[in-house]
DNA sequence: GCCTTACGTGTTGCATCTATGATGGATACA
DNA sequence: TGTATCCATCATAGATGCAACACGTAAGGC
């Protein structure tokens, strides 16, 4: 219980809306989620407007907070977002060869150990953060921290594919491990192109499972 | 007076980071704003944590807000992410022709008056509404809410470069109206390519001027 | 003389209280 | 019966008070 109120606030909320307990569309109040929580109303606010902010919830002054139910037009936005910052860091990423693959080696090692024991939630987390390190490669704060933002709320829209399948999971294992030996071999074009590859493949999945 | 007492908050806080009193590094208490303002400190609680987010002001628990220094990365990464977020919205723009050149033209229009009128702020203010018009066509709600405020966070970086000189400001008037024209004209690759020219032509700008 | 510790000051974190605005339903009137 | 209006209810916006924490400083022990 180290957190503070307000930290408590947010994860409560948060993981809520991620695994589905609060709907999209549906409307919270800050007593509500105070009392779920056991703190004031005053630290539920400032959790309220740190989601807001991040696009998962929007404020009605007055009435209260709503869900922010996902439109196709938003996911739309989101892949399309995630598609150009990934596009734009894969060559940046790609030139920083070996060093970068010592880096992401973890994380890939965390995702067999996941696929092994069929801990799917593991292992789409160390996949999220496989790609973000990538992203932070590239060097810039600003288009990062846009990028994790991104990821979360693609979460947050399709679940669906969060179920993934054994299938899914080895084509995403095989694909990473290709792409930290490429970057172990230098080969900057290839891992570019598997990163597209990668990317619009995620797109694919994610467009049929809505 | 109609808007809230955290919106007045926020604009004195931004107004006051932009125009220097609050210069970088310095050390805010929420007290200091409270009282500036003539408001409680919860309003002012509410302003810091969307600058926080805004990334103008870093929050230190229990100690106070610093303005945040700019570093030469940060600037770079906001020129970089601006750059990619403007290269990409090009094209799409492009293809909507005449369509967003009347939508554009009212801000042709107020820089004209302005330039005339050496009112420089309401200049760059028009110019800045000009180009996020233009990323607004390319539909993606999220890239342009990213892109509004990077070219908030550029004025606090560079207001050296607000005081743009007569000569740029015709230099920048002559750009924004060939941009309309090409639209007009349905020349779709040569509205890209003027893009790119005005953005690197602003990326020398400020680099010059640090 | 130096290091440790205790304390004073200042600031945030959070709870609580009041005021105000929004909303939906009941009621009165046409 | 339909519509406009009034009011009870509820949610937020903001103010204020208190407690906990960080940090600088000064005093005391070694």
């Amino acid at each position: 219980m180290s957190a503070t109120a307000a930290d408590r606030a947010y994860d409560h909320v948060k993981h809520a809306i991620l695994d589905g307990s609060y709907a999209g569309g549906a409307l919270l109040t800050e007593g509500e989620v105070a009392d779920a929580v056991g703190v004031s109303r005053t630290p539920v606010r400032e959790a309220m407007l740190r989601l807001q902010v991040e696009g998962m919830l929007r404020l009605y002054p007055k009435k209260g907070a709503m869900v922010v139910p996902v439109t196709a037009a938003e996911a739309e936005a989101v892949l399309e977002a995630r598609t150009l910052v990934e596009s734009w860091a894969a060559p940046q990423a790609a030139s920083r060869g070996a060093q970068l693959a010592d880096e992401l080696e973890p994380y890939l090692t965390q995702m067999r150990d996941h696929r092994a024991s069929g801990y799917v939630t593991g292992f789409s987390e160390a996949d999220r953060t496989f790609h973000e390190r990538i992203v932070a490669a590239a060097g810039n704060d600003i288009l990062t921290r846009l990028y994790r933002s991104l990821r979360e709320r693609q979460i947050c829209i399709s679940e669906a594919v969060m179920r993934l399948s054994e299938e899914r999971m080895d084509i995403a294992l095989d694909d990473h491990s290709q792409l930290v030996d490429r970057l172990r071999a230098g080969d900057e074009a290839g891992f570019v192109e598997l990163t597209e590859r990668h990317l619009q493949q995620a797109i694919d999945n994610t467009r049929s499972s809505r």
